[in-house]
DNA sequence: CGCATCCTTAACCATATGGTTCTGAAACCA
DNA sequence: TGGTTTCAGAACCATATGGTTAAGGATGCG
């Protein structure tokens, strides 16, 4: 599945789609705009969102919402977290993230 | 470059490299003995590793030593933990993950 | 020098990926 | 009913990816 999610990533468009859906639900036309792409590529490239488990969709209704499913991030960031001993970064500064991620939730 | 990264680690022989070279150094031969893979399958996984900065190589004197390098992936994790609000986890266990990473160095 | 070792490169192949256009299904609107 | 909107699916295409085998370059050793 870490496949799956890596693979999803790797896609900057299907970056950008995750991203969008940080400010809400949308449509496959909203997520469409912002690209000089073709209706049916996004659509493609939902479907690899959601088969990744990153997103979910809303039953048909005329319009189609997305909507993201984040819980694959935190599995992907639990497998990197293995390798931080290795990170150039000092461990004051690892700790110094840990607590801004603390303090801003 | 967050594109090479995820690329990179989509693809589990790669992976599987990566974990090995938390463990020191190897060479290209030591690297291709888990899989049934030919040699030369496994140097352009090296080369895809490399490619994303995951990896350096020293000057070859015989053999040719993969070294891990995990400053990408801090940069993977900056890109994910931009999500952590989207996690299905409570905050609460969130904080004792960022607890236990603290911790345990 | 001659040869073995370690690895890369080249050529090739099958399949996956990311895009296109065209067609069509499903729900709303008049 | 019939048309419009919204989207998915099929067919197609070019290129990327992950593997193979075969050949060759560089280093160390007898």
């Amino acid at each position: 599945m870490l496949t799956g999610v890596f693979a999803a990533l790797a896609d900057p468009t299907r970056r950008a789609i995750l991203t969008r859906l940080k400010d809400g639900d949308a449509t496959v036309a909203e997520l469409a705009a912002p690209f000089s792409m073709s209706q049916p590529a996004v659509s493609k490239h939902l479907k690899v969102l959601e088969q990744a488990g990153l997103i979910s969709r809303s039953q048909r209704a005329t319009a189609r919402l997305s909507h993201l499913e984040a819980e694959p991030l935190r599995e992907a960031i639990g497998w990197l977290m293995d390798y931080r001993a290795y990170w150039a970064e000092s461990f004051d500064r690892l700790d110094d993230l840990l607590d801004d991620l603390k303090e801003q939730p």
